[in-house]
RNA sequence: CGGGGCGUAGCGCAGUUUGGUAGCGCACUUGCUUUGGGAGCAAGGGGCCGCAAGUUCAAAUCUUGUCGCCCCGACCA
């Protein structure tokens, strides 16, 4: 009877179908909800809760670094997005266009931005004049719109929310320093607070982003063994300078273009951080970002004093700085033990009779396990558990980074190790070898050409041509 | 964009083959009893069957079109 109730609610199991596991999860930790249009969803207060936490840690990493925060404009004019053609050829089979304005069809059509390279450099055109303007440490928080051919939520939406930065210099050393601080950034931000080890490096030409000389990369592994590119920086050289004429006069006097960068992490993250953690019960959140990190069931509630207590241990949480929640709402208490593990709760405490009696509560990492601890000090026990839950999440998310990357020396080992995760081989630089592996193994691509160049080998894995780089390649979503 | 699956109550589904008063479980509302791993009984409320056109005395059911969702490929954060 209750086995038959459960089915109503379940989560298909991770080893059964991954990807429905994701969409079960998506859905039944009230994550989104679709939309009557594809790609476009809606982020409900969890989910945006989420992204409002890991907003809150960038920002202030943002700032910390010299950032400000900016807002351009949601629609690009034709003419300026044309303006940088690599750019262009980049980004034009993806974008959205307005073609009118109310009934009148529009003299130049306007793209909605699918990013906005092209409105800072404008912008920057017009407030960059002397060396004393440099740098621009701009960010912009936003939605951006890409017409995605295949959609899943968070993973890949035809508009998401990110962030945006845009940085201008006064030299190429600037910018290229730049570039590299904020990919350090946003691994701070994946491994300290997502809990999500990153193996960070440069993408190879085919996968440099549209206009820009170098593109690098934070690089996470998920938990079917399939990659997640999870934020990328670029550096644009002054490539985009030049195209839109951004000066400024040196010291000497003499006129120059600027070298820049820009760098996005968008809501795929939180895809991420489900990917990475969740289990056959739900999603599991590392208490850095998990808009509840602990809630209180009081348990036989009706009976004097259980809700009174259960009220003041919150009160008590609530007051040392945890996000806590109590439930007094009339479910039944494995009711809500289920409903809080679906929605990846790191910690639970119960509190029934029987503990009050005995000054204790029970804490139930979302991790597993179950202990007894004293009311008497609960907020430091709750502080000190929520620290092994998010420190338990990451070594989980690090053992299986590296259970799942292979060295293969041959495409045949290659073919073999993609399957299980991530594939460390040696390179000879060719494109013509990144496309026979994508085209015998049916999809693989380069993930990067990670910082830690300590050799595997001299030849390339696919041509057997003497090779020097260190490559990573798998499937990724 | 190719191949496959699917749109019926908030969620999950049956009903479509063979056209004839729209159903089930969960959720929801009210009341009582319950409460340490998705509680029980009773009485209720809720649906233009994705949308549009067609065939028919009659369409959830047949035809055509269209929109959306999911999965697998190709392309991309």
């Amino acid at each position: 009877m209750a086995g038959e109730k459960k089915l109503v609610e379940q989560i298909t199991p991770r080893d059964v179908d991954f990807a429905a596991w994701y969409t079960d999860v998506v859905k039944k930790a009230e994550l989104v909800d679709y939309s009557s249009m594809k790609g476009f969803v809606v982020l409900r207060p969890y989910a945006y809760a989420i992204w409002e936490n890991i907003q809150g840690i960038a920002d202030r990493l943002f700032k910390e670094t010299g950032h400000e925060n900016v807002y351009m404009p949601l629609l690009i004019p034709e003419s300026l997005l044309q303006k940088e053609k690599d750019h262009v050829k980049g980004f034009a089979p993806e974008v959205a266009w307005v073609t009118h304005g109310g009934s009148e069809p529009l003299t130049e059509r306007l793209c909605v931005r699918p990013t906005s390279e092209t409105l800072f450099c404008e912008h920057y055109a017009h407030i960059i004049n002397s060396w004393r303007d440099l740098p621009k440490l701009y960010n912009q928080w936003c939605s951006v719109v890409r017409w995605e051919k295949t959609t899943r939520p968070f993973l890949r939406g035809r508009e998401f929310l990110w962030q945006e930065g845009h940085t201008a210099h006064a030299t190429a050393e600037e910018a290229q320093e730049e570039t590299l601080r904020m990919l350090d950034v946003y691994a701070r931000i994946a491994e300290e607070f997502l809990a999500m080890p990153v193996i960070k490096g440069r993408k190879t030409e085919s996968e440099k982003f549209a206009g820009a000389l170098a593109t690098y990369t934070f690089e996470c592994m998920m938990q079917d063994g399939k990659a997640l590119q999870s934020g990328t920086t670029h550096y644009f050289g002054d490539g985009f300078a030049k195209a839109f004429g951004i000066t400024y006069t040196d010291k000497e006097n003499t006129l120059r273009h600027v070298f820049q960068t820009s760098w996005g992490i968008s809501t795929r993250i939180i895809g991420g951080v489900i990917m990475t953690h969740g289990d056959d019960s739900g999603l599991v959140l590392p208490p850095a970002i998990a808009p509840v990190q602990a809630v209180v069931i009081p348990v036989a509630q009706h009976k004097p004093g259980v809700l009174e207590k259960a009220a003041e241990v919150a009160d008590v949480l609530k007051e040392a700085g945890v996000r806590v929640r109590l439930d007094s709402s009339d479910q039944s208490p494995g009711w809500k033990y289920a409903e809080y593990e679906m929605k990846g709760v790191p910690l639970r405490l119960e509190l029934g009779p029987r503990d009050i009696e005995a000054g204790q509560c029970v804490l139930a990492p979302r991790t597993g396990g179950k202990e007894t601890v004293p009311l008497e000090g609960i907020a430091a026990a709750v502080k000190a558990a929520l620290d092994t839950v998010q420190k338990t999440l990451y070594d989980r998310a690090a053992q299986n980074l590296q259970n799942r990357i292979t060295v293969a020396h041959t495409l045949e080992e290659m073919a073999a190790g993609t399957k299980k995760g991530f594939v460390k081989t040696m390179w000879c630089g060719a494109e013509e070898c990144e496309d026979t592996v994508r085209e015998v193994t049916g999809g693989v691509k380069t993930r990067c050409l990670p910082f830690d160049q300590t050799p595997v080998g001299d030849v390339c894995a696919v041509c057997g041509k003497p090779a020097g780089k260190v490559l990573y390649w798998g499937y990724q979503y």
